[in-house]
DNA sequence: GCCGTTTTCGGCCCGACTGTTTTCAGTCG
């Protein structure tokens, strides 16, 4: 095996469905590569264990072909199909197709009219005036294309950013929207409510009598820098926004139609595709303006109504990528009573001003109490995190002093006793067992030395799972969204392991984190780990703002109330901690 | 290229919007 990778499998196959697209090839065999992709970039296991096993074929979507160039491209490191297809063309070609506006079969003709491979080249022609002479192009083409190209360019970095740049505009947007004459219904719709990790754009769905009110809302906004578009049924605007551009799309449709046009534009595409085949076959028809059955509209009330017409149990929308939740709800066995915020009744890894927190412990405490909560976990940085203010072995037992003070004061709470301890390079904690005995949680996490490879990464988790007080692993992976790639580590051996020894997974809602994701979430819960869903907090309002973070993430993974140990009263959370 | 209690051949999700168009193609979601 030379290549190991999954994220590299999921490229060459989107890369190769895209080169044919512009080749001009028929659009169900390149469609078969992206839908390949996706599937590939769903699935938990492991790419190279699927090839070794042959157990390619058996994802729907991957037949014999598609198997046998991903099984090339794991065991040689290239698939020699792909590179032909790559040498027909300029080395920067599929860079062209970042430009909105400019798809497959526009691109096809300026490369073969005007020999044009790269948005460098694009831009030249266009200022040129050579763009508009081409058949199926003019001068509007021509001047679009100019300014998606500055468009391509200032998101070039990558035009998603994290959900938690996203959603609280989105949740700001919707409110505002709500106060439109006319609104009967409105909803956040797209990734954002799937609570996808990043995010590209808002989708706004609202139901009405009359759209032209609730577009004047939004085009009228201070925040909108341009309106993209606008016809009957949606309006498109661009933000200004301190991260670069953000796109809104706005649809606005009769209240009857809000529950079918809610369900469409929430998405994914792909769990779309497969409903919809699903919908032909039981002789029904849906589109985002419902579901018909021949010529009969059928009534369609709330999306669940949807998933009933097709005998599925209803599907939460954070489950709707294509990822098995369209067979699990065919065969009645989706998760019923996935975690939610309400669910959660102890908030788990906080710091506070004794490390690198920003309030004390009583306001900490306080604040968690004044949430609702039963208890809270005072977890500051250990001695080796000496940049965040790590203490030593003498500073957390005066803080213990103080824990029990405070503990005396608040009635029907408890702050728990704890420490995120660094995992060193070696595997060890930085506090000997003799004092980690004496806590009530012990987090441990890697702060340092991320560089490691993938052997020595997973030599190291598997050695620290060994120490009896290692209690939840924090932070995984230590990946920071679109800033740092997740540490290199064979993740299935290590939580074999972690399954054996009793270890308690984080998901930390920390909004650059969501660590684990949810991918690794379902890998988790395959192998029974329970989960703590937590917030990091660093200040009272992380207490409050990162919960929905660590909660989403976890439903995206299908962690239900059970699987979550903070969703137990402290007595079942202490114990639950023990390793067997 | 994938897939099959309507098929091993002949289908493959569906519609809005825009611009180039006298009836449609391309792009997007």
């Amino acid at each position: 095996m030379v290549l190991n990778d999954k994220s590299a499998v999921v490229k060459a196959l989107r890369d190769m469905g895209l080169l044919k697209q512009i080749k001009g090839e028929n659009s169900f065999k390149t469609r078969a590569y992206e839908i390949a992709a996706e599937r590939i970039a769903g699935v938990s296991d492991d790419i190279g264990e699927l090839v070794s096993k042959g157990k390619l074929t058996e994802l729907p979507g991957i037949g014999e072909s598609m198997a046998a160039k991903i099984t090339e491209l794991v065991t040689t490191g290239k698939i020699a199909a792909l590179e032909e297809l790559r040498a027909e063309f300029p080395p920067a070609m599929l860079e062209l197709l970042q430009v909105p506006e400019l798809g497959p079969k526009k691109a096809k003709i300026l490369h073969e009219q005007l020999q044009v491979g790269s948005i460098d080249q694009l831009e030249a022609a266009c200022k040129a005036q050579r763009v508009r002479g081409l058949k199926g192009f003019g001068q509007k083409t021509e001047e679009k294309l100019l300014a998606a190209i500055e468009v391509a360019r200032r998101s070039s970095s990558g035009s998603r950013r994290r959900l938690s740049q996203v959603l609280p505009k989105a949740q700001k947007l919707l409110a505002q929207i709500k106060t439109a004459p006319g609104v009967v219904r409105a909803s956040l719709g797209g990734s954002v409510r799937r609570m996808r990790e990043t995010v590209a754009d808002v989708d706004l769905i609202v139901s009405a009598a009359d759209p032209g009110p609730i577009f004047k809302q939004l085009t009228a906004m201070s925040e909108v820098a341009q309106v993209l578009g606008q016809g009957e049924s949606k309006a498109s605007v661009r933000l200004y926004d301190a991260d670069g551009d953000l796109q809104v799309d706005l649809r606005v449709l009769p209240d009857e139609d809000f529950a079918t046009a809610l369900h469409h534009f929430t998405g994914s595409k792909a769990h779309h595709i497969r409903l919809r085949s699903l919908a032909i076959e039981r002789g029904l028809k849906i589109s985002e303006w419902g579901v018909h059955r021949g010529e009969e509209k059928l009534k369609i009330t709330t999306e669940d109504d949807i998933y009933a017409l097709l005998d599925m149990d209803p599907v939460p929308p954070e489950l709707r990528e294509d990822w098995g939740e369209i067979e699990a709800a065919l065969e009645h066995r989706l998760p019923k009573d996935l975690i939610t915020e309400q669910d959660v009744v102890g908030n788990v890894h906080a710091h506070t001003t004794w490390s690198d927190g920003r309030n004390s412990l009583e306001e900490m405490a306080r604040t968690a109490q004044a949430m609702g909560l039963k208890y809270l976990t005072v977890t500051e940085h250990s001695q080796t995190a000496g940049y965040a203010g790590g203490l030593k072995e003498e500073d957390l037992k005066r803080q213990w002093d103080e824990i029990d003070a405070v503990n005396e004061k608040l009635k029907g709470f408890t702050l728990l006793k704890g420490v995120e301890s660094d995992i060193l390079e070696d595997g060890r904690l930085d506090y000997p067992d003799s004092f980690l005995s004496k806590l009530d949680v012990v987090i441990c996490s890697i702060h340092q030395r991320h560089s490691q490879n993938e052997e020595q990464m997973t030599k190291r988790m598997l050695a620290a799972f060994d120490n009896p007080f290692f209690m939840i692993w924090g932070h995984p992976t230590g990946r920071l969204l679109l800033k740092r790639e997740p540490a290199p580590m064979r993740m299935e051996q290590i939580l074999d392991k972690a399954a054996e020894r009793g270890i308690t997974i984080e998901v930390n809602g920390s909004p650059e984190r969501l660590d684990l994701s949810a991918e690794h979430v379902r890998l988790a819960l395959q192998r029974k780990l329970k989960l703590v869903v937590s917030t990091d907090a660093h200040s009272v309002s992380e207490l409050h703002d990162h919960l929905p973070y660590a909660v989403g993430t976890a439903r995206k993974g299908w962690a239900r109330k059970g699987d979550i140990l903070n969703a137990r009263p402290v007595k079942d959370f202490k114990a639950g901690l023990r390793l067997h």
